[in-house]
DNA sequence: TGAGG
DNA sequence: TTTTT
DNA sequence: TTTTT
């Protein structure tokens, strides 16, 4: 089934505003109903407005209660315009709905169900440069060589093992050599370490979420019961975890499950399978080197024997010449499913083809084509875009651009909440907020210098192993430690006094950017940089006071985090604080 | 009439970014520079990497990217367009000379066998509704 | 002699070339000859094009040779456009014309005739910072309490007294308490450091060309006798030193002079004086917290008995509202000299004024404001300013326009300069063509980290006291300093050969690209940023690119500084060198 | 018809900086906010300043500014503009209320002296030659 | 005496 | 080499 | 608090 079905609700509602300028493959994939549905969306056919309308259509004439709606994205942006667009279809009622990304879905579950698995609901959550530090400390404790074992080797290999659903004894029992051997470990110590921390990295979000889910068949049974209707967006760059969440949760699954699986699908009453639409296009993979699996939208009618697939093949946003240039480009990848985009917007301009010398003229070519665009065809210089393969190739842009003063915008670059000194404070944030998470807690014992160095973190160290207690408790105890200087018991006396009173602010839930400023001041931060005679210091003052001004404003309109169950956000019944600002901050990159 | 587009989000000014980075969004006029052999497709992509890790030791195939996977963010790369779409290629790269990507060629081909000059001379074009 | 008088020039040249356009004021200073001429040029008078325009009649109509033309500006911005348009109206003769700063122009005399009070030609110039580490040394071997002697506070104490050409000694002489005892001994050794290390500081090169002038009758009739004419913009900016350079240079003095002077002017046979014109306006002298001394405008009528003033009030920028407003704000200056500006371009547009509830309503009106004249009133986004007082200001207004999508730019800010890696290269630059240059060299002694510390420094500089040698040789020489630990010895020589191997580049003459690549390279540099694990030293990596970037420019289009005598330059006489790069980054901000 | 100014150089977008940076330079358009009693004249001027030099000791007079200076840059400020120019203040900071400022008074009381309205509400304008 | 070089 | 969390 | 070198 690869056209559009002749439903009879076509006929019916054939003048429904919700159906109003919609083509008639959209119109079937907006009003299906029943078997699960695949929803190949060419590039600018229209998909967004589809999952939109069909969102619309689902409550405003299947009387679905918005609550049972789930629709996940990869990206908080596009999260944000979907629920948008469908609030401006069916109104404030839309404002209950899950609408998130497939991260944020999952630390919504997870918030109130990790402790079924041993973590506190408070986890911190580690992004890319937490985890690498992690990494780093496991490897230097398992002694293993730098040169041959490298921290963002090791952990793109633990990132594939978990979107794979393999855990550290899946990845040890499988392996068949000292290198694999030492993979595993260590795995297996930078989870126990993320365990301790009490935190989960961006991929542990989904995988715990999976076993869980796999785990305790009344967790399982009572979010199938609650998501009635399930979308997921760009359904062509979801990896096997994603792919098995989509699966659990909409009870759809034929795959063979794990015995603790089919034990509890005995054990709890079975829902009937969810409502699921998925909407993608294999055409457009292009993160595989990320884990995305194109298996998943290829074999999707595999996966599900009944469903209906639509194509939308028409195209609403470019010119015949450049659908006609772009069918043929596809069309030489071997073992694709056919599919011809048209417009019937005509055939448009010419492609330009240019040949230059080197790359400089090349670059000069684009400029001054740019400049006759602007000058002879009203095209203003936003219409225009350069895209290029590596980040490295802007340079040659930006040089004859700044040259000819043409203005331009590089997209992408490093962002903001990766500046270290942005980091630093929210390590002073999450540690407080999370005591175990011990590498955020060791950022800042010494950062700013105050005479607590790697013998003393050492000394430290060595306590909390001995007494099996956290590393904040070892600091806590440190006349204890054996072998400690009195001067860096000195030192690390007055860290924690500083840190217990920032702590009882949280207790004493203060306003986030009250804390954040505490923080600045008390722990010498600020001091440190304003005394620095580097100038670009005075660039990391003023990208903390930007931090503090994204914290006052997160303080004076309090947001619950993205984890955040809307229907208790509309009933007004949670308290925001210093957790959803930084889950906010781990979860949107803005 | 885009769906998905954001363009003016990005505010004034030409954009520059990665392929990658302009997934999902759209623009009324695009550049494709530097369609050179061994920049795209990337030269790396479907040869062996020099792996940390040996090669046995996990799908390495799927890691190391395939000519479709660089023909498909080609193919991205020319859907982000609206009504107006340039490809270049260079011939030398400081002192080695390089061929142009089989994609332009692909493209041109195709472009003219659907009645489109090959190579055509850049020149102004009215854009209906800009 | 308030109005332009009637020169019977005037009538002759009516319809000259040179002319056209200019009203009766402005020719009147254009052809004006003989007695010194002050034009008071209210703002948006035409002021610049009288400059050029009077250079070119010099040249054209009065036969004056261009290479007798002196013309001083505070900005190489006003330098090089003035040169640009004279260029536009006389042609390449004038590229031999000396039209340049007021400290480019000392530095261009002083690298002729510095030899003559012990300096080589060599010499380092001190920009701010290099000034503020140089003093701090000073205050910290004085043994001053930091806190009621800090480095910026002396430092401006310094220039007030070099503006008014007070050396050390004279400082002492006046000292009338123990306060100002130490500021007084502070200035004497950081002269003498400064001397050491065969170094100026931007207030120096003014100063000393001035006291070289008083005291060598030989060099100031030498300069006297080749400039003839000598003009002088914005200068109501001008300082004492600046004055007196004025006057030492065109011969028109009649301050008291010093014995010294005295006794040259009878030793050296007296040139006729140069003709003199200053343009400026009282009204806009806002440096005087930079030593600008508004006095030198207001008397330039009693320092010049035979003076003619010109006055030009026709203001061809602003409609009449515009200016009447400011003739109505300046109006209540007392003490003033009456001027009033009018168009004859009619009233214009209103004045809005607007009081908001605070900063933020403000700059949301404002921000709104432009948003309706770009709407309405064809507007570019170019062609509007915000002005403020003080630089915090610009966040409000920031955040609104980023906020609204409002393109905007903030002039001023750190400059490239002043970033901490691209003065990290420059000091080794500085330190290869001046081994003199202590603070340079002490700044890359340790840096990128080497294992040369504090202790280590001080035990070469106690040699270098010792043996009175510099620090340089000291190092050298590291061998026989007491004290000194084999592990730091083992490093400083490593660092010592690095060096030498740099400074045999230097001699041979590379490239300024190829030896600042060098530099980069060998002494780990480049290394110790790419090992990072700071997002932010990405971009330091850059800003070095950025530096090679412009070295290399300047090594393909090899241009003299901008102390090289442009009939020099023009002759073909001069090799260009590292020397030349350093000091256009000195002297020309960029 | 500007003589010194060179507003193209500063490229695409609305130009933010100190009247200071803005001398000898010129705008069609020039908004001069804040002035607000305290902010512009500055409270710091014609004050004696905390000094970490004994005052005596120099001219401090000449250091810590007049209030002909700041009427000086005020002027400055205000010629710099073309064709059009907005004065606004505001009348809080954060929790105290301010005082506008002294010249936007003037200012005001001269421009109705000369026919024009006195807090005129701002609209959209014509400008012949932009 | 221990942290930092 | 690409990087939606 | 403003910063042309």
């Amino acid at each position: 089934p690869i056209d559009a079905p002749a439903d009879p609700a076509l006929f019916e509602h054939r003048d429904h505003p919700l159906l109003d300028g919609l083509n008639e493959p959209q119109r079937a994939a907006v009003t299906h109903a029943g078997a699960p549905l695949l929803v190949v969306a060419g590039a600018g056919s229209g998909k967004t407005r589809v999952l939109t309308r069909r969102i619309a259509w689902l409550i405003n004439e299947r009387k679905a209660h918005p609550g049972s709606i789930l629709a996940i994205t990869f990206t908080n942006k596009a999260a944000a315009e979907m629920k948008e667009r469908v609030e401006a279809l069916v109104g404030k009622r839309a404002r209950i709905m899950w609408v998130s990304t497939f991260h944020s879905a999952c630390v919504r579950i997870l918030r109130k169900e990790i402790d079924r698995v041993g973590f506190k609901s408070n986890f911190s959550i580690y992004d890319a440069a937490d985890s690498k530090r992690l990494m780093t400390l496991v490897l230097r404790d398992l002694e293993l060589d730098p040169k041959k074992y490298q921290p963002n080797a090791v952990l793109h290999w633990v990132s594939d093992q978990k979107n794979e659903l393999r855990d550290a004894e899946d990845a040890a029992k499988e392996a068949r050599n000292s290198f694999e051997e030492a993979y595993a470990k260590a795995f297996s110590n930078y989870q126990r370490r993320l365990r301790e921390a009490n935190a989960l990295d961006f991929d542990d979000l989904i995988m715990t979420t999976v076993h869980l889910l796999q785990a305790f068949p009344d967790v399982r049974e009572n979010y199938r019961r609650r998501f009635r209707h399930v979308l997921v967006d760009e359904y062509q760059d979801t990896n096997h975890a994603q792919y098995s969440l989509i699966q659990q949760l909409c009870g759809q699954s034929f795959e063979i499950g794990t015995a603790l699986e089919e034990q509890g699908a005995e054990a709890a009453e079975r829902v009937e399978p969810s409502e699921l639409m998925v909407v993608g296009d294999a055409d457009q993979s292009i993160y595989a080197f990320r884990g995305a699996d194109i298996r998943n939208i290829m074999d999707f009618e595999q996966d599900f024997p009944d469903a209906t697939t639509i194509l939308l093949e028409q195209n609403y946003r470019s010119t015949q010449t450049i659908l006609t240039a772009a069918n043929s480009v596809i069309g030489n990848n071997r073992g694709r499913k056919p599919k011809r985009l048209w417009t019937d917007a005509g055939a448009g301009e010419r492609i330009v083809g240019y040949v230059s010398d080197d790359e400089h003229d090349e670059a000069r070519f684009v400029s001054e084509e740019i400049d006759k665009l602007t000058d002879d065809a009203g095209v203003r210089p936003a219409d225009v875009a350069v895209f290029y393969r590596t980040n490295a190739q802007s340079r040659v842009f930006e040089e004859v651009f700044i040259r000819t003063g043409q203005p331009y915008k590089v997209v992408g670059g490093v962002r903001f909440y990766e500046r270290k000194e942005v980091r630093d404070a929210l390590a002073y944030l999450r540690m407080l907020v999370n005591t175990a998470d011990e590498i955020s807690l060791r950022r800042v014992l010494n950062t700013p210098k105050r005479g607590i160095g790697e013998r003393a973190e050492a000394c430290i160290a060595a306590l909390a192993d001995r007494d099996r207690i956290t590393f904040w408790e070892a600091l806590t105890r440190a006349a204890e430690a054996p072998g400690l200087a009195t001067r860096s018991l000195k030192n690390i006396e007055a860290f924690v006094a500083i840190v217990q009173e920032l702590q009882s602010m949280v207790e004493a839930d203060e306003r986030p950017d009250v804390i954040l400023e505490s923080v600045l001041e008390r722990s010498g931060y600020l001091t440190e940089l304003e005394a620095s005679d580097d100038p670009q210091d005075g660039t990391r003052v003023e990208n903390l006071a930007e931090l503090v001004a994204v914290a006052r404003e997160f303080a004076e309109d309090p947001q619950p985090g993205p984890s955040a169950d809307p229907a208790e956000v509309e009933a007004g019944t949670v308290a925001v604080g210093l957790g959803d600002f930084l889950e906010r901050v781990a979860l949107v990159a803005d | 009439d885009g769906f998905d587009g954001e363009e003016d989000l990005l505010g004034d000014g030409v954009a520059l970014g990665t392929i990658h980075g302009a997934k999902g969004l759209e623009w009324p006029v695009v550049f494709l520079p530097s369609l050179t052999e061994g920049r795209f497709p990337s030269s790396r992509s479907g040869r062996v990497k020099d792996w940390l890790i040996p090669r046995d030791l996990f799908e390495a195939a799927r890691y190391e990217g395939s000519d479709a996977e660089e023909r498909r963010l080609f193919y991205v790369a020319l859907t982000r367009a609206r009504d107006w779409v340039s490809l270049s290629s260079h011939s030398k790269v400081t002192k080695n000379a390089t061929k142009a990507s089989p994609y332009i060629l692909e493209a041109q081909a195709l472009a003219s066998s659907a009645g489109l000059p090959t190579g055509a001379e850049p020149r102004g074009i009215e854009m209906p509704d800009l």
